[in-house]
RNA sequence: UCCUCGGUAGCUCAGCUGGUAGAGCGUUCGGCUGUUAACCGAAUGGUCGCAGGUUCGAGUCCUGCCCGGGGAGCCA
């Protein structure tokens, strides 16, 4: 099949404003087909944007015009023609088209420009994924998780990667997908939380930013079977220097986002004074002054429940911006949080809530540093012992105060885009009881 | 695992107290020189999720099962 073409050199969509009045050849696929008879219009993309290209029965040669009549929904072509400004086009640009050669003539298309349901959607997804909206939503899954990067690079943070076959649970609550590794039994990571740690002790500062399993039987607009995660732990670090690193990434993230992808949220219709108010300082309140607040607001809870989805609803529609709550009852957090020093009940745990219902994108805190207090908390939670010996370790040889979290990019993602459901935000998501395609 | 809603044409759906299966979109053909999910005319389209049952007669009523949407718990 040939895909270049002797003369001209592809241009892509993005750019085709600084070719005005030139001949260039786009290579996309057809979005979108309008005749009037003597003039057809043929919407093209090509992944970067898309443009309307006319072919008019009196410019062009017969044969161009006959085959642009025969062009089906997501026929992939390369058009040759000369793009000029056009008010009356949406994107302010046209392209006279000259020629046409047609790579693949595409069978009728599923996914039309109507509406369709989630079934039928999720079922294409890998055509799905071509559609505008998918599109914007995934460039800015991109820009969320280049920002992220940036942001612990700019700030002397080594990625080092943790492992996805796991021995064994590392928080021993949630269920894990159970997978064989030769003749032992394995888990998929649910976090790379532990071994970040035993990292932090060799690096100093440092992040891992990788998928992670949990086999929960959960159906809700905020659960995927598979997510991706970054999490950063620093030594020598305690809960404050975790909740300020949590503030600096939640700027950045939505700084950037607003800055390079305003065309992509316009395309999502997202209401950007939501986020343009999402500058430090973010509020921080305990966990107690949250029991407080959801208390004044009628809702039945007592200290010492955890929060329900709805009950981190409430708390956070009473801020504009993204809340820190910390120290929660240790009771309800994982075995490693370190209490508080004033009030052993308490760890010295966060999380930040989304406005608008978004829920928990960000969970973390200081952990143990003392060996005595972390092999108590595993026997406490009845942890096998000799599967955390290397953890245990961790506190043997030069332990220090050390701190982190882990945030979930598709929660995040879904916030930022206005999203009703994280399914979206993921390529291909893998859902309860959906795994194809 | 539990609660709840749904499954009818390729897609989105309508189908009343049981009485011959419908529309729009798509597709095919024809018309139209500025369309924006174009428009106009014609043609095309069905194992009513599956299996039983009630009935003269079931898309419709009953039972069981399968699949999907939304939610709860749990979590990021």
């Amino acid at each position: 099949m040939v895909v270049h073409m002797p003369n001209f050199s592809p241009i892509s969509i993005e750019h085709i404003a600084d070719a005005v009045g030139q001949e260039v050849t786009i290579r996309g696929w057809l979005r979108q087909r309008r005749s009037s008879g003597k003039i057809h219009f043929l919407v093209i993309r090509d992944g970067t944007g898309e443009i309307q290209g006319v072919v008019n029965k009196a410019t062009v040669e017969p044969e161009q015009f006959e085959r642009s009549a025969q062009l089906t929904q997501e026929s992939s072509v390369m058009i040759t023609g000369t793009p000029r400004a056009e008010p009356r086009a949406t994107s302010g640009y046209e392209l006279d088209v000259h020629t046409i050669t047609i790579v693949q003539l595409a069978e009728p298309f599923p996914i039309q420009p109507k509406e369709h349901s989630v079934g039928f959607l999720m079922e294409h997804r890998h055509l799905w994924l071509r559609s505008r909206r998918q599109h914007a939503v995934l460039r800015i899954r991109h820009e969320i998780i280049r920002a992220c990067r940036d942001f612990f690079d700019d700030r002397d943070f080594t990625l080092i990667d943790t492992p996805i076959f796991t021995p064994n649970a590392c928080e021993g609550t949630t269920t894990l997908f159970q997978t064989q590794y030769f003749d032992q039994t394995a888990y998929l990571a649910q976090s790379g939380q532990l071994y970040s740690e035993a990292s932090a002790a060799a690096f100093g500062k440092v992040y891992c930013f990788g998928p992670t399993f949990r086999a929960e039987k959960s159906k809700t607009r905020r659960h995927l079977m598979e997510f991706w995660m970054v999490e950063p732990e620093m030594a020598f670090a305690e809960l404050v220097d975790a909740m300020d690193l949590a503030e600096g990434l939640l700027k950045m993230v939505v700084e950037r986002v607003l800055d390079r992808r305003q065309s992509e949220l316009k395309i999502l219709e997202r209401d950007v004074s939501k986020l343009e108010v999402v500058v430090p300082p973010l509020p921080r309140v305990t966990y107690e002054e949250a029991i407080t607040v959801l208390k004044e607001k009628g809702v039945a809870i007592e200290f010492g429940d955890d929060f329900g989805g709805d009950d981190e609803t409430v708390l956070a529609s009473s801020f504009d911006k993204p809340v820190i709550v910390h120290r929660y009852p240790a009771s309800i957090k994982a075995f490693y949080m370190e209490p508080d020093p004033e009030a052993p009940n308490l760890a010295l745990c966060m999380d930040v809530l989304a406005p608008e219902g978004y829920g928990e994108i960000i969970g973390g805190g200081q952990r143990i540093h003392n060996y005595d207090t972390l092999l108590a908390r595993i026997k406490e939670h009845r942890l096998p012992e000799e599967a955390f010996r290397w953890y245990l370790d961790l506190r043997k040889y030069g332990s220090v105060p050390h701190a982190g979290f882990g945030m979930g990019i598709e929660r995040v993602v879904a916030w930022i885009c206005g999203l009703e459901h994280v399914r979206e935000t993921i390529p291909f998501p893998r859902m309860l009881y959906t795994l194809y395609p």
